[in-house]
Formats: C-alpha cells, structure tokens, sequence
DNA sequence: CGAGCCATGTAAACAGTTACATGATTCT
DNA sequence: AGAATCATGTAACTGTTTACATGGCTCG
C-alpha cells in the first residue's frame, strides 16, 4: 500500500505522466519511495479502475499519445483515509545489521568490500537527501511548490515542516550508517592486526576442497548511478 | 536470501528444530531478522533438500517427533560464500519517512498516534537490543556461547565483536527513531498551535460528504508482546 | 480434562524484482 | 540514419504475510 500512498502524495501535487512519476520514484531525483516502471504502469491502472484517478489522453507529435493522471474525488479521500491509518511499525528486518553480525564467515577482503559499499550508498544518498532538504526549506522544489500551490496559505508552513521532518529524518539515518560503516572498516582493521584471517578454508579444519571461498562480485552496482 | 542467511548462521551456533528456531526468528529474543513459522519451515524442507541441512528425527514423548536440523559441510560452504558476496544495498524503501512527509493529510490526532506507536516500538526494540548487546559483550548470550564453544578460541574475539557490532547499529538506529519521533511529536504541537488543525474535510473546499476521516484504528499492535 | 505450549505443516494473496517487449519522438 | 529519451506495457519469479489446519505433550 506504500506505493499507491506514495503515488497518490505525489500527484495530489500536480498531475502526472507514468514516466513523469518515474522520475520520483526510479530516477535521480531523491524520492523516498523507490519503484521501477513495472510496478508503477500497473497501478495506476489500477487506481484508475477504482475511481481513485482520473487520466487524459494527450497527443505526443504525430501518433503517440501519454496519459496525464490526476486524483479524483475518491483519490484524495484515499489519501486522507490512508495518511490517517496507524500502521504498526513491521517487526525489524535490518539486512545489514544481519549481514555485519555474521561477518566473521566472511573472508577479510569481502567484508571490507561490504561496508565500502555500504559507507558509500549511504554517502551519495544523503548527499542527495540534504540537497532535497536545502531545497525543501527554500520553498524551491518543484514537487512543493506545485503541492503549495494548491493548498490554502494558512497551510503551508504545515506542509513544508512535515517534509523538512521527513528528509531530516533520511538524512540523520544516513549519516547514522555512514559512521556506522566506518567504524566496521576500522573493525576490520583492529582484527586483522590481531591476526583475524577469516574463516577456516573448511567447515570445522577437515577441509573439503572446495572452490576459494574468495568469490566477491563487485561492481555493476545499479546504483552508481548518481 | 536474508532468511536463508539468518538459518545457516543460528545454526551453525547450534543444532536446532523449527520450533527452537521460531524462537529467535519470531519470538522475544531480541534477533535481528524476524520470520514467522510459515516462512521458516518450509525453507528448513528447502535446504534440506539442496544437502544444506540434515535433519535427525527426534522422538518426543510416545507419538510425537521433533525435527532436530544441523549445517552439513555444504550448508557450511553456503555460509561462507553468502557471508562473503558483496550486495548491493537496495534503494531506500522508508515508509515511515514516507508517510511523515504527507502527515498534512492526517488528521492530527491520527499523526499524533502513529509518531507515539513509532516512539514505543522502537523503545521497546531498543531496549531490547541494548540488553542483547550486553549479553554479547559478557559472552553470556545462549548462541554466542555455543558458537564460541565450537570456533578456534583466536577467532573468539572477532566472532564477539561482529556481534557487538551489528547490535551497536541496531540500538543507535533505535535511538535516532525515537528522537526523531519525539521531535515530530513536538512538532505537531506546534503546528497545532499555529492553528493547524488537519486537511479540510474534502479535497478542495467542495465538499464532497465523505464519512469522517478520522478512522485511526489503534491498539492491537502485535508488536505490544514485549 | 482443559489450557497452554510444543511442533509442523499448507495455501492464497500480496508485494516487489527482473526480464521481455514494443514503439514513438527528438536531437545530432 | 542512429542514439538517446519518451512512453507504456506484460510475465515469470521470488519473497512475505495472513489465514487455515492439525495434533501431541505437560501441568494443574
């Protein structure tokens, strides 16, 4: 239900294309919410189907055509009702924090790796988060201008202090993880000092020749894409 | 894969049935990845299958049989190379920052409710963290005692402080979520006494005679078995 | 003998990822 | 003419949640 809260948030601000909604939500502009095209196409055909969107068929040159969604009456109820649910938070399911507490089967060289790109993710999208934040607080984001746009006056200094408190919130996690990587490369450090050299070639010292363990696929991060 | 991960790791602390395993997984130790018993059993089946696992079949009073499940050397193998495979992190998914951002169409009693529910998960969660994390750091913890029992006393050091690690994110994760919390709390105050007081009753002034919006289902919370 | 815990499953529905597919428009 | 970008879909698969289901054991 997060995409179609997502979606409707977001075209409650201005009428959109699919594509145009892909920017936010697959492409370089820091959006919460991540979704590929696959996901989006589908529902909002689905919303259309409920009554929660309306679409105009717009001409593109010669023969294309694009559809422009906008919430219906029905939509913006949906986005009252599903911003008013309490949703219980979901039990923790941290694959990071996962991965790090077993980090002693690993050998040294991918572990390192793993919190390298760990530390660097979180880099580039809390740059991203902070320069969405700057761009909030001046009022100058598209989204929320257009959002302001529509909205009584009285409201708006509603309206930007929730998404200022939003990518507060993204930002102080990420930072939160880059200090966290950091101290875990610094582990590493300290361990292999120590004399920490991974985990046995075999499962309990009476090795069973199996291929190097050291398989470690870097790179093609679909994420280096900032 | 995470479960998978999580299985291959308890067990390897120590030999266990579904059910001792459900304890970790969906019970009151504070563990880090949670799954339900429809999730872990048919997964044990699995990787039985694929030779990660052997199981014993363990007589429980006249009729009753337990399925006791421990790594073979290939499920050991498994560890090794999951442990040591650089993922990608995902592309951010907070739902929680998500739906803070669009709190303006909440009613803010219904705000109010979530960011408190979201206060008492994560103090509840973060207690329950920190305490584990100092039953690693005595080495008092039930799994890290069995795990250590069956490593190299060298490797001791790094196994407890993986741990320590791991959990250390865990409760200053917890922490900031409480902060931000409280700060969003302490935000709704002030907007209310701005004279905010929630989206009008329907989209744009029009009025559009929906039922009340202000259906906050609390309680419930299957969360509140701390 | 009933409540509560031990113990283990299946199945339907939903959410999300990855791959497969197509075609128009615009810019160079 | 070809590349990049606009624009939109479907389908197979994987992972997760929720509900449905069953039965033995232990203690009071």
């Amino acid at each position: 239900m997060s995409l179609r809260f997502a979606l409707l948030a977001v075209l409650s601000a201005e009428p959109m294309t699919g594509y145009d909604l892909l920017q936010y939500f697959d492409g370089s502009v820091a959006f919460i919410w991540h979704a590929p095209h696959s996901n989006i196409y589908p529902e909002l055909r689905r919303m259309e189907g409920e009554g929660l969107l309306d679409a105009d068929e717009l001409p593109r040159g010669e023969r294309g055509v694009k559809r422009l969604y906008r919430l219906t009456e029905r939509g913006y109820e949906e986005l009252h009702s599903q911003a008013s649910r309490v949703v219980s938070p979901a039990r923790e399911r941290d694959p990071y924090r996962l991965r790090s507490a077993y980090l002693e089967w690993a050998a040294p060289a991918s572990a390192r790796a793993q919190l390298q790109a760990h530390l660097e993710h979180f880099e580039r999208w809390g740059a991203a988060w902070a320069s969405n934040l700057e761009e909030i607080r001046g009022r100058s984001s598209f989204l929320l201008a257009k959002r302001l746009a529509r909205a009584e006056p009285a409201d708006h200094d509603a309206i930007v202090a929730f998404k200022e408190f939003a990518y507060e919130g993204l930002v102080e996690r990420a930072q939160l993880e880059v200090d966290w990587a950091r101290r875990g490369l610094a582990l590493i450090d300290r361990l292999e000092a120590a004399g920490w050299s991974g985990p046995p070639r075999s499962a309990r010292g009476t090795d069973g020749s199996s291929e190097p363990p050291t398989s470690m696929e870097l790179g093609a991060d679909p994420d280096t894409t900032a």
